[in-house]
DNA sequence: AATACTAGACCAAACGGTTGGTCAGATATG
DNA sequence: CATATCTGACCAACCGTTTGGTCTAGTATT
């Protein structure tokens, strides 16, 4: 910059405004702007982003922290919470950063890294009991939550509890009256809510619910669940409900490797609405939840705290929606 | 810093000293050490990295720039290569960012993210004629290309040849003279390489070829395609080879929507070795390339030039294999 | 006792920009 | 003509670290 400066004859800061640019309150003049763009030009100057953030104490980067021990990069919900946080960033005119070391560490290198000033503000996928929780509370980081809710932070959801009821409501009436719910093997906020919406209703609606848990968290079945399944005629059990659709998929896969068949065997319901890979044989009954567009309001949730400018909610809760397949 | 420097009395530099740890030719005594530690709790501090990058002129971060725009985060293959790079990346001791700011920029945006210090080096999966490769070269940031071979950058790739070669074959050896090719909508070095290797051999078995490009980057069947298929009696095809696993999932697909079955009407064959999703039906006869492995081996490879004590290699070849799935 | 080392700590100059306050000269105003 | 305003550019301080060179006091060597 120093260089860039003596070959248009002026100072530093007078090539930091012209590229640095909106800055209303200084002025230069066009020949001036001119000599300089083209001297950055012929020196090939490229700004340093570092010391610029540093100047400046802001990165105008998002940070996102993944949280889910058990989700890999090409779970197709991580992939269209990407999509959604592009989208984000790209109407609040940020950039989005993924940093990928924290397999590396532990909670406090982790929160190190994200407290150290390389991004302007976090959004988190995380269950409420997730160690860094506690820690980004205590910083001065805004964050925001999407998925599961976490107290005291803002977060943004997909309508856990209005989906399940309209799976109840939507079995009931194809007249089941037993079903068996798929729980997931660990703690998820937004599993759970879905999980007591779901009794709630059915209880309501004079269903009977036999719990099983997926073996993981790919949703492969457990031999409790495997034993359910078998004794079907005995237990009655005509549907199963599932709390995401890997498990249902699975699910599925497993009824075709005993020769049954849903919905004839079994009707099938799960949640997500994640986009099926075009191999899939049979179109899911789910709930979409539309989350690359929760990822996006997580990101303008955030632009709005860094702003500063609007009150941010507490909650935000988006829509879902029942989608019939041919499984139910 | 300064902070804790003088909560612990010390100088803003030995603070730095304790912190940043490794440095082998200053020494700072066992007692003031633990009462800067101790400051440093006390205040929780958090080290600021931008600075630190700026004063040391490193970050320890690696980029990656994703040139393929056809594919999706949700791509197994774009998967594959970030869990490759995880892992390069815990080996050498370095993070990894992705910068998913580049859907807003044109070429000259990207590279001044790209050159503006953020990053120590780059992974690159892009075309050889992609309008940034250009530039990167003209400036200092170490570069290292994976997938496709780029001439001056070290690159580093799967034997898209020698695969090619076992599936032409494989084929021969299976019976087959016909075959259909189904080359990719755009241009891709790999996907280049791997039909001229099939070619070269088929010919030399004294197969023949008939060439068609599928309709998409998902593989859908163009016109020209379907009407190949549709007169495969006349044509004599027997067998379909694509330029990659997901073109190969498609052409199944359309099989099934036509009533015909892989191997009974036409053997397929794809190419990748991506770990298929739990749903498939069908097991594909496609060839394993490893990409994670390419992925890790492309870290080591940009360590290496950064360290700057090992010669790096123009090129690099990771073996494949042939994989017999149910569809050959 | 004089000299040479060494351990422990420090100073000040980078690193590469940003920014609020300042200032000289030109133009407009009274 | 004196004064107010504006324009274009600049200076110097600052952002939060790192780092090479330096300095002091204590210890070892001769």
């Amino acid at each position: 910059m120093k260089d860039v400066g003596e070959l248009a004859s002026v100072s530093p800061y007078t090539v930091s405004v012209v590229l640095n640019g909106a800055k209303s309150n200084t002025r230069v003049s066009e020949a001036t702007r001119e000599r300089i763009q083209a001297a950055a030009l012929e020196l090939g100057y490229q700004a340093n982003r570092l010391a610029r953030a540093l100047g400046q104490q802001s990165t105008n980067i998002i940070g996102l922290y993944f949280g889910y021990g058990q989700l890999e990069p090409h779970d197709p919900f991580h992939a269209e919470v990407l999509t959604g946080l592009q989208r984000g960033c790209q109407a609040r005119d940020k950039d989005l950063m993924i940093h990928y070391s924290f397999h590396r560490f532990g909670v406090d290198e982790i929160f190190a890294e994200l407290a150290g000033g390389t991004i302007d503000g976090l959004v988190m996928l995380a269950a409420p009991n997730d160690p860094l929780v506690a820690k980004l509370k205590g910083s001065r980081l805004p964050v925001v939550a999407m998925t599961d809710r976490i107290p005291g932070i803002p977060s943004i959801l997909a309508d856990d509890e209005n989906g399940s009821r309209a799976i109840a409501e939507h079995l009931h009436a194809r007249g089941h009256r037993t079903v068996l719910y798929r729980l997931c093997p660990g703690p998820s906020d937004s599993a759970e809510r879905r999980h007591r919406a779901f009794a709630e209703r059915a209880q309501e609606l004079g269903m009977k619910i036999i719990e099983g848990r997926t073996a993981d968290w790919k949703g492969r079945l457990s031999v409790m669940e495997e034993a359910i399944v078998a004794a079907r005629h005995e237990n009655g059990a005509t549907a199963v409900v599932c709390w995401g659709d890997p498990s249902a998929h699975s699910f599925l896969a497993y009824l075709k490797s005993k020769g049954l068949r849903a919905p004839r065997d079994f009707a099938v319901a799960g949640f997500n609405g994640i986009e099926a890979p075009v191999e899939v044989a049979q179109e899911l009954t789910t709930v979409r939840a539309y989350w690359s567009k929760v990822a996006e309001g997580a990101v303008h949730l955030l632009a709005n705290c860094l702003e500063g400018n609007e009150e941010v909610p507490d909650l935000t809760v988006l829509p879902v929606e029942l989608s019939l397949g041919g499984t139910s």
